[in-house]
RNA sequence: GGAGACGUCGCAUAGUCUGGUCUAGUGCGCCGCCCUGCUAAGGCGGUAGGGGAGCAAUCCCCUCGAGGGUUCAAAUCCCUCCGUCUCCGCCA
């Protein structure tokens, strides 16, 4: 939810900030009409309810004639009150829609444009030179279906395409993955979570996802509850409705949690191995910040998503995406693209967002300051790890022999284990 | 799954039966001031959030778990939902 009374103040940088997301830019001019006409309401309703309420206090005094005659004024009264209720509600129902139609405000310094208009901030690590190496490069499922890691077949005859088992080394590597990824939260100074993962749908709507990502989110009618596709959602409904005492620095937390994604626009890509799957797991890291220090943060969580990256030794890129591909509530966002040797291209590991605070609006999470009163907080989330590491890690050091190097950080989640070695 | 009790402005509690000076009282905590060698005690005052109008002082509206309803008028009566607790059943 974008903050309507800046809306109202400079209505000029939303609209820019419309046309650099590609999206509509007369939504700013819609929401503005109808939030003037629900002012206009509201004030009238008000007054006429005023009327009412010391016209009762009249009553309640009142005796006899004085009395019959006040009930009549006021049943008439309560008429009209009750027409202009309607009619103030209705509105504000019309603005606030409007206005839930209008994605964050995107930054300073965002790549204008779309998928493709993304810059490119800086390259970590040299992709091998497998050719020089004399090493015939397999891709992460043949690597994994020597190994007896992953079982794709019996993932699909059990729960349908895009399903998986992982079994043996592949269970122990995505443990040991995880693993290092809350050791590497925890020591950083965040609070490790494990969090529901399925969510009411204030929950869902207030991180932004039942937009225009509803159909990517399953959803249980039964119960009405939707299973969540990362534990941002369940870590910022965490502090929902709470005033926060962030005097001591920003609240951060990093939640465990399987994530499940219908991925239902996305038919026919990635349909080889574990890239895009139905339910995956992953360490997230979430932080409730004032909103001067968001971007500072989102700097902070970023060195984080590097160091678990430079742990398993990934040669990377980290881009800016560019505003038409940001979600709904990202004002900015950084991922950190790993080499895919097989598909020599790069894969998306990790993906920090700096929501300000559109997020927290919606789900009221406000800081309590120094001089007492209350304002929004800004809300930031960020990959540590995930299932689809898996990938790059088995693709990037596999070995002549069929045999994957384990990286030194590793080691210790793998009980030593410095190489893992194909299943006759 | 069944039966019952409960949910009030940070915490605790009054108010609900019997609708109207509840414009939600009180205690604790917190903040300011006074008193006072210091401290304690004591005294006085202030202490929820959101929204609207206004240059401002200020005024008004909404919120008593949430949402509806009845009524001129709802913390109070009715309905639905959510949550907590107790007991029973079932399952670990």
């Amino acid at each position: 939810m974008i903050d309507l009374r800046a809306l109202r103040d400079d209505p000029e940088t939303f609209r820019a900030s419309q046309r650099a997301r590609g999206a509509d830019e007369h939504l700013v001019d819609t929401v503005l009409d109808l939030d003037a006409r629900r002012r206009e309401a509201l004030a009238a309703f008000e007054a006429k309810r005023a009327e009412q309420k010391s016209l009762g206090r009249l009553v309640a005094q009142a005796q006899g004639e004085e009395k019959t005659e006040l009930l009549a004024r006021t049943k008439a009264l309560a008429a009209e009150v009750k027409a202009l209720e309607a009619e103030a509600s209705e509105l504000a129902q019309r603005a606030e829609a409007a206005a839930f139609e209008i994605p964050n405000l995107v930054l300073d310094g965002v790549p204008a444009g779309g998928e493709d208009d993304y810059a490119v901030l800086r390259h970590v690590g040299t992709p091998r030179d497998f050719a020089a190496e004399g090493v015939e490069v397999r891709d992460h499922l043949a690597i994994g279906e020597a190994l007896r890691a992953i079982d794709t077949e019996r993932g699909a005859k059990v729960s349908g395409s895009r399903f998986y088992f992982l079994t043996g080394i592949g269970a122990r590597l995505e443990l040991a993955l995880l693993n290092a990824a809350m050791d590497k939260a925890v020591a950083a100074g965040l609070t490790p979570m494990i969090t529901p993962t399925l969510v009411k749908p204030e929950a869902m709507a207030g991180t932004g996802f039942l937009g225009e990502h509803a159909a990517e989110v399953y959803h249980l009618p039964q119960d009405d509850l939707y299973l969540v596709g990362t534990s941002e959602v369940a870590l910022a409904g965490y502090h929902a409705g709470e005033i926060l005492d962030l005097s001591d620095g920003p609240l951060r937390y990093a939640g465990w949690s399987a994530c499940y994604r219908r991925e239902a626009g996305s038919h026919g890509r990635d349909t080889r191995g574990i890239i895009r799957v139905h339910q995956f797991h992953k360490v997230e890291m979430f932080v409730y910040a004032r909103p001067e220090d968001a971007e500072a943060e989102h700097e902070r969580i970023l060195a984080f998503e590097e160091e678990m990256l430079d742990l398993v030794e990934l040669p990377y890129r980290v881009i800016d995406t560019a505003a038409g591909d940001l979600g709904t509530s990202a004002a900015r966002k950084f991922d950190c693209e790993a080499w895919l040797p097989s598909q020599e291209r790069w894969l998306e590991l990790t993906s920090t967002s700096n929501c300000t605070t559109f997020q927290a609006r919606r789900l009221g999470v406000r800081e309590r300051t120094e001089d007492g009163s209350t304002r929004i907080v800004a809300t930031l989330n960020g990959t540590l790890a995930t299932t689809r590491w898996i990938v790059a890690l088995l693709e990037n050091h596999q070995q002549a022999d069929g045999s994957v190097r384990v990286p030194e950080g590793l080691r210790p989640y793998l009980g030593g284990l410095e190489v893992l070695t194909p299943v006759a």
